[in-house]
Parts: structure tokens; C-alpha cells; sequence
DNA sequence: GATTTTAAATTGTGAAATACAAGTTAATAA
DNA sequence: TTATTAACTTGTATTTCACAATTTAAAATC
């Protein structure tokens, strides 16, 4: 791997910061963990794009992939630890669009946004990575 | 502006999400704010690059400008107070590297490191994110 | 007041990344 | 054996980006 500079924020920025990684990294948060359901996604990534992003993200220790035991073809993909970590950046950027944009949004997020006010965003967060990290050893 | 969905991540991505418009942020952040600052970051963009991005993120209104009166031909960049709010982003990011990522950091991130360390992240960022404001009336 | 310097921006060209459409492979189901 | 499904590949057009050189406009210097 080739960073750009020795800065934190821009080494992030040269394994995810494209126009979809993150996608696929919040559609994982979201249940989604086939090719198939991303392609489903409504942002429609490109077939290519999504080969690539899975095996980039793969390569990056970011998430990993089982397969169904009885339709051998069926790829699960699933967040490591590491990919579990990026939760708080998409929190963070779901709660600045919501302050910052004036749009409507996506029933999920809506419910996100709820627990968000219910409970606060630090306790929002750590609930969420606590819960798929138990899954991890698994 | 068109998004791709009416996903708040996706969303912000559409915005901000490439390789480039963060770091513009983050130098805004520590103190750069001129064309010729922006190029002399150590991830070296381009100029036509950085042209285009600074426009981009005024159009979004998450950066403004001033020129200065005695020399109008240098332009101030700072940031509004959308792009303020974009401060948790970059520092989630920062902590995720620190966290994941077996490399060396720049000084300034080992200070801002320090700082969280010792006063807590959340305490950090809005400590941070007030002081920005409270130049923002000036 | 002509020349040089500085800050910002533009232009041109090749390379890389992305979008879009179609086709392929391999496993399973009918 | 044929059809279907999930994952993946290929080809081409378009867009974005990197790199180098040049231009513009304001200010400083000679």
C-alpha cells in the first residue's frame, strides 16, 4: 500500500476514500452481504466497480467473505474488526447530512437518527460496534 | 446538486467523497488557507485539481473566501460553519488510522492525538468545533 | 514606467478510473 | 439437459485525474 502523505486522515482516505467503498461498508451495517444485494443498493454501482471495491476491501482487512456451505456460489461478505471500526465516521457523516442538508431521507436512516435521540450519538455508536463485533467470534 | 440516493452517506459522499476535498478541509484545520498553502501539502494535488475543488466546496457552502485588502490578489480560504461540522469526520478518520494502521504519523496528528488522549475524544472535538465557531462572527 | 515577482488560474496531453452494456463461468434447480 | 442464479469478466465510451507548461493580474522592484 502507497500513502500519500504521513497523515491519518489521509491515509484513510487512500483505502476508502472513493465514491463507493464506503458504500459497501454501510450496506454491511444494513444487512446487505451479497454481490447481489449491493448491486440492489440505490445508488447502482457498476458490476466492475464492485469486483474491484470487494477485492480491494478484502486485500485491506476490512471485510471478508464465507460461502453458503450449501450453494457453494453464494459469497457472504462480513465486516472484520477493522471494518466494524469505520461505524463511527458513517455515524458522523449521516448526522452532518442530516444537520447540514436540507433533504429528505431514507426510512432506515430516519430510524437511525431516532436511537440517535434517544440515546446520544457516543452511546449510538458503541451499541452498534459492540453488536457486530459479538458476531465476530462467531 | 443530485444524489444518487436519499441515503445521508451517500449523500455527503456526493459531496465530499474523493480523494481530494477532505484534505482541503483538514488543511483549513491546521491553519492552511491559501491556494499556494494547498500546494504545498505533503500529498502534492494538482493545481487544476485544487481549482476545481475549491470552487466545488464554495458552491456547497462548506468553504468562503476574502481577499486581502493590501495585496488583492492573495485569496483567504476558511471555513463556514458546515464546514466546521465536518471536524468529527476528519477526527473519527484520524482515529481510525491510529487504531488500524501499523504506519508512523505526521507531529501534528501525534499532537491532536495527545489531546484526545488526554481530554477525550468527544471533549476534543467540541472543543475544537467551538473554537472554529466562535471565529466564525469576526 | 518597465521589469520582475508572486498568487491564482488555465490549457493541453496522456493516463487512469468509471459507467454502461453485453457476455461468461460455475453451481444449483427444474 | 436445459434453465436459472450468483458471481464475475470483457469491451468500449466517457469522465476524471496527473503532470507540465503557460497565462493572468496584482504588487514589488529596478
Amino acid at each position: 500500500m502507497h500513502y500519500r502523505s504521513t497523515c491519518p486522515v489521509s491515509n484513510i482516505l487512500d483505502i476508502v476514500g472513493d465514491k463507493w467503498s464506503l458504500l459497501i461498508i454501510r450496506d454491511l451495517f444494513i444487512g446487505r452481504n451479497t454481490y447481489s444485494d449491493f448491486l440492489e443498493s440505490p445508488e447502482q454501482i457498476s458490476t466492475n466497480i464492485l469486483v474491484d471495491r470487494l477485492k480491494k476491501l478484502v486485500q485491506f482487512g476490512l471485510i471478508e467473505f464465507t460461502r453458503n456451505e450449501q450453494d457453494k456460489k453464494i459469497k457472504y461478505y462480513n465486516l472484520t474488526s477493522k471494518g466494524v471500526d469505520l461505524y463511527p465516521i458513517l455515524a458522523e457523516m449521516a448526522v452532518w447530512s442530516r444537520k447540514n442538508l436540507e433533504v429528505e431521507f431514507h426510512p432506515l436512516s430516519v430510524e437511525m437518527f431516532n436511537d440517535v435521540d434517544t440515546i446520544g450519538l457516543e452511546k449510538h455508536i458503541s451499541n452498534t460496534i459492540e453488536g457486530y463485533k459479538k458476531q465476530l467470534n462467531k
